[in-house]
DNA sequence: TTGCGTTATGTTATCTTATAACAAAATGGA
DNA sequence: TCCATTTTGTTATAAGATAACATAACGCAA
């Protein structure tokens, strides 16, 4: 893979936009590019320095509302774990990531879940939520918890770098 | 529940510090009583300035040390959505956290699950990650992950907040 | 008990991340 | 064309976190 999907990504993400009456502006477009060709995380100073480069207002809040927009709409993640910002690499619905960092190359991959659903049913299997409402929300049956979002973020160490490591030390 | 546990969960930490000849020093000690006693996640200057009247250090690092040993060794839990530290109720080995976050009222509550193993394992069947190594690590089947820790946030409504929500909208 | 290496505390200064507030421009209908 | 709304850009500042270094406490061996 050339580019990782990064053009079907893109172009999913202005379809969407398109269906959904959202105004996918110079900026905000720019600023998932320079998400997607990244295909790790970034800092907002660093998005900003891109746009910048690229002749955008390069005051901190032109990167920030880029990036609440795309956040908002599910197009891009925040990865909590290193104060950045990842592309989506599965955009549809705004959904919760599970984020799989990598320690050592900052690589982030996203695992093609499904969306809160899915994941609510997963966790349920341990801490015991319950399916109960319609509206996307779900409740936690012992814990009495109204769950409406997530954030699940693996750290750890990618293929890559587990080989270059294991090469290193022989 | 008077205290909602907070005198065991204090005793313990002492217990393990003892046991794994760590020191839990007057600010250590006073830092993991003041996020106990809030109940809720703390930002470090509210920590620090908690710290301030008892008569420690009141620049940035004494607190953010404090937080740093209380969360290496599994007593402490950053919560990331919040940028804050919320006391471990159920200390022992460090172990990575599935915490729920109220949205309205910010109290968190920590799901009492085992540890990584057992995460993983509950993670694993929806994005197949498969138990391989014997050093407390897990190794990702299909994403060739290894994965060595986590931090799990689930967003939502507490029952209290719920309730209260439920009445005033009558 | 003294002395010494190690660990922890306290301080100054600074860096990074993020947001409030407001003016100017672009957009999309009535 | 006009107006309300949304978006962009800017200044200024808040909030969160860390680097670097001096001082103090601790733990133990001589």
């Amino acid at each position: 893979m050339a580019n990782s999907g990064r053009d079907e990504a893109f172009e999913k993400v202005e379809r969407l936009c398109k269906e959904r009456n959202l105004r996918l502006t110079p900026v905000r477009k720019r600023v998932l590019e320079i998400l997607l060709e990244a295909g790790r995380a970034l800092g907002a100073y660093e998005v900003l320095e891109s746009l910048r480069r690229d002749g955008f207002g390069h005051q901190p809040p032109v990167a920030y509302r880029a990036l609440e927009f795309l956040q908002e709409n599910g197009f891009v993640h925040r990865v909590e774990g290193m104060k950045g910002y990842v592309a989506c690499t599965s955009p549809s619905e705004p959904h919760g990531p599970v984020l799989l960092v990598c320690d050592s190359c900052n690589e982030v991959k996203e695992l093609r879940t499904p969306h809160l659903e899915v994941i609510a049913g997963g966790i349920g299997s341990y801490c015991s939520l319950e399916s109960a409402a319609e509206d996307g929300q779900h409740h936690a049956g012992k814990q009495e918890f109204l769950a409406s979002a997530h954030a699940i973020e693996i750290l750890g160490c990618c293929k890559q770098c587990s080989e270059a490591s294991e090469l290193s030390s022989k």
